[in-house]
DNA sequence: ATGGCTGAGCTACTCAGA
């Protein structure tokens, strides 16, 4: 089973980019983040014509999230934090998986910059209660699938130069132990898991020639609980989405399960 | 290189992204 993570930056302006990509990789579950639309306006058809169901939370212009599956995801939940400013940030819902019964966690964290600022506060403080709310469904199922744009910069392996980011939302030591708080709980990290020492990005600013040189960041990830290791195929980061007419910054990273 | 690009909403320009 094929699960794929990606940040589309906007599912309106990225429809046929999603169309042409969902054809060719054929996933099983396509978790999308920054759709950038409310939910009246999204694009349901073009996703059921390709035998897609679609569970959505959107929010007018910025943020939102959601689940394209062709199986059946049951218990759909959009409150799974409380976020202080009523943001559509996390979609979660129930899959089985054989005899597991696997909880996806489809998530788009805050950016947090500037530093400065509320936002940053607002980055922290919603991590924050992230962290209980999986602590508290830990209790209830052991097997929590996170996936999704983290906008951390996990360790310095995990940008092309990270002195420009120790200092910044994505690369302060602070959050990246909100990363690691999350692991602590009984988490791997999967791309890193399975590939110790490899240097690959999932982001690539759009300004400057970040793509060309290969100036990126990884940040969207997929975090299983351990109870969960033993079904991972594989995972990789599909960089071909970027190379495209009019791409989203981000690319897609998937993920097989068996 | 605290953004030089992109998208939404709107229809000139701001907000947001990472």
């Amino acid at each position: 089973m094929k699960i794929i993570s990606w940040n589309v930056n906007s599912v309106r302006a990225r429809i046929n980019n999603i169309l042409n990509y969902i054809k060719e990789i054929k996933p099983d579950i396509l978790l999308l983040q920054e759709i950038k639309t409310q939910d009246e306006n999204f694009p349901y058809n073009e996703f059921k014509n390709l035998g897609y169901l679609t569970y959505v939370y959107g929010q007018k212009s910025y943020n939102g999230v959601a689940i394209i599956s062709k199986i059946e995801v049951k218990n759909i939940s959009k409150n799974f934090i409380k976020d202080s400013l009523n943001q559509s940030r996390i979609i979660t819902g129930e899959i089985q998986v054989k005899k597991k019964k696997i909880e996806l966690i489809n998530i788009y964290v805050p950016n947090g910059n500037p530093i400065e600022t509320a936002k940053y506060d607002y980055k922290k403080d919603w991590l924050k209660k992230f962290i209980l709310g999986i602590k508290k469904k830990l209790s209830k199922n052991s097997n929590l699938l996170i996936a999704g744009d983290f906008n951390i910069i996990p360790e310095e392996i995990d940008v092309y130069d990270f002195k420009r980011y120790e200092n910044d939302a994505l690369g302060k030591l602070e959050i990246r132990k909100k990363f690691r708080e999350l692991l602590n709980l009984g988490f791997k990290d999967i791309f890193r898991l399975k590939n110790k020492e490899k240097q690959e990005y999932t982001f690539w600013d759009y300004f400057a020639g970040s793509w060309q040189k290969n100036y990126g960041m990884r940040i969207d990830h997929f975090l299983l609980s351990n109870s969960l290791i033993e079904n991972i195929k594989s995972i990789r980061i599909n960089k071909n989405p970027r190379s495209k007419i009019k791409p989203s910054d981000h690319t897609p990273v998937e993920l097989e399960i068996i």
